[in-house]
DNA sequence: ACTTACGGTAAGCAATTGCTTACCATTAAA
DNA sequence: TTTAATGGTAAGCAATTGCTTACCGTAAGT
């Protein structure tokens, strides 16, 4: 019973050039919030809303420490997103195979 | 010299339900527009736009056979995708290694 | 030639989304 | 305790996006 696409949210998440932008300054490292939005081209609480949605995705996770919240990548939902397309890439040239003989329906 | 992200518009473009929508419908087999279309709670026109949006991102291609325009999975995008994500799965990895490794800095 | 099926494009509208400026709460430093 | 740093949330606005209807072109069928 697995829990109708984990791997939407993250899609959706992604779908967003800000968000890609945030994710790919988390690769290497844990920032803060006020470190990721240094250097960004947008106001610190826009860059708050993003983080949000990337957190419901579980693309990333937000540990609390003094007063900064630090961000680092939640494999989580990088691994949803994986899982999917690996699935989606078997079926898809599964199909592909069928349609080619289907095709070279030849004896 | 890689061409900064192809992946860019395969996430842009699977960043919409609809799109992702048709994006499965398309998972087994090709389909006309119009096959794509019935059954989803959008007009034709509609869909027309979105794979229009999934091309440019290179996750199908249009085959035109007689008046109907076939619909099936390009692997080009598809790919693009797997390959980033694997690639910052990855990274990412690594860098959490980095840290636990400071982190666990006791001598 | 007429008609029907298929489908791309444009214009306009409605909903969503992303951003900003407030404002407030919490924690650390003075 | 006062002050400064950090950051979440709300309200409002502007831009984008997705949808619809209308229209037109092309290819098959009659």
């Amino acid at each position: 019973m697995q829990k109708t696409g984990q791997h939407e949210k993250a899609f959706n998440a992604l779908g967003d050039p800000m968000r890609r932008l945030i994710f790919e300054k988390l690769r290497s490292r844990p920032l803060s919030v006020a470190d990721i939005a240094h250097g960004l081209p947008v106001s610190r609480p826009a860059v708050s809303q993003h983080i949000r949605i990337l957190k419901d995705a579980r693309l990333i996770r937000v540990r609390r420490s003094g007063t900064r919240n630090f961000c680092e990548i939640d494999p989580d939902g990088v691994l949803a997103m994986r899982i999917y397309l690996d699935n989606f890439w078997d079926t898809a040239l599964a199909a592909f195979k069928t349609v080619a003989e289907n095709q070279t329906d030849d004896e």
